[in-house]
DNA sequence: TGAAAATTACCGACCGGTTGGTATGTTTTC
DNA sequence: GAAAACATACCAACCGGTCGGTAATTTTCA
């Protein structure tokens, strides 16, 4: 999937101070998560991972058999993270299938605030990286995405079967489409556009998805 | 910008063998291209470069004062080239200025075969890598996208006169939205959708832009 | 014109810092 | 008291970058 605030403004106190036991590996894994989409997968070092997170190398690698496997698990937290954010948000509440969907992107725009690494997102960033080196990282960051876009589908469905709208890919093509403009979203604002070249880009997706729902009878290419 | 075919099939011989004067530097920026579009920027060392352009690194460091300067110099050949792709390309003879622009989005869909390194976007991979790190590669990246969007621009602002559209972003707006698509249909492919996950998307703004065009009073959000 | 001089192109060994990973010891908790 | 949860010290590989040197090309000027 992609995109959320910060994932908890946990306290991680920069030594190792007292903490509950078992807190080192989340303490790593929110650390990975706001270090990889600040600096990048491979800028970040899993020493400067434990030292954001207040733990040594040791407590590193008793926890995680390698960088790789620490990106599976910050991936699959991520997924866990922001599906929880979008579970919770109030655009699920209308009963029109459009208003949900609607409500969807205006939410995620919503969200395009700050600096690039406030926004984007964690999964997308790494499997631009690591997608050719790492099939294990890839098929994590996939499951993440496609996954997210799944949750999308049913309001999607409803809404076409509602409004006779019919495409080609289906709802489910339609939702990762939204993924896909939300992913290129981030790239602008990286290349230097910032949270309004992104915001912009959002718009026009919602602009797209009221089109096509009004106007049902032009249909596909 | 982004996206384009292999930047010359050159001969590229593995030894260094009888070469016209000059024309490593070139030798390294095409392997430069082809590699970083295969394993991303870090993942790229300018050892392997040098290996895939068939010169020693003593000549890299002769040519390039560091690896930084590499990315620029191949983020504004990667313009270059793709450039006149695009200029050489059939989709500016139509009158009609939509024909235009549908005839580009027609031609980016068509380049969507194979796998992700052979149709994704060299300064795309690369901006997401080194935005943070390098503000001069940043940069390089975002004249390459942002310029490129810009071509399209003549077109939709004559085809958005032409039939009344007006839209918040102007046509520089939408252009900048045509390549954020493209850059997350990238993603899409990169995450394990292939190509089919990018053509995908293109279609779907195939359809946005011939729904915008049909519909003019369905204007802005 | 032609050879000396200067510049450019290129080579490959080497260096210092970094990085992912390991081996081993110590503390904490059940 | 044993096992899990840490910490410390260390290592080998790697990577960007440097350096001294050589060959080819171009420029200079008698």
């Amino acid at each position: 999937m992609s995109e959320s605030p910060a994932p908890k403004p946990a306290p991680e106190p920069a030594g190792p101070a007292k903490r509950r036991r078992g807190a080192a590996r989340a303490a790593m894994l929110d650390a990975t998560l706001r270090r990889v989409r600040r600096d990048g997968w491979a800028a970040t070092t899993v020493e400067a991972v434990c030292a954001a997170a207040g733990v040594s190398k040791g407590a590193f690698f008793h926890h995680f058999p390698s960088k790789e496997a620490l990106g599976v698990a910050a991936a699959e937290r991520w997924s866990q993270v922001t599906g929880d954010l979008f579970a919770q948000a109030p655009y699920h509440a209308p009963a029109d299938p459009l208003a949900r969907v609607l409500g969807y992107v205006a939410f995620r725009r919503r969200l395009l605030r700050g600096a690039p690494p406030d926004f984007t997102c964690f999964v997308g960033t790494v499997v631009q990286e690591a997608h050719a080196a790492s099939p294990a990282l890839r098929a994590a960051c996939g499951r993440s995405i496609f996954g997210h876009a799944a949750t999308l589908e049913a309001d999607l469905a409803e809404a076409m079967a509602a409004r006779g709208v019919d495409l080609p890919g289906g709802a489910a093509g339609l939702a990762r489409h939204t993924q896909a403009v939300l992913q290129g979203a981030f790239i602008l604002a990286k290349a230097g556009g910032g949270a309004a070249a992104a915001a912009e880009s959002v718009d026009h997706l919602s602009r797209y998805l009221r089109l096509l729902f009004d106007a049902p009878e032009r249909g596909g290419p």
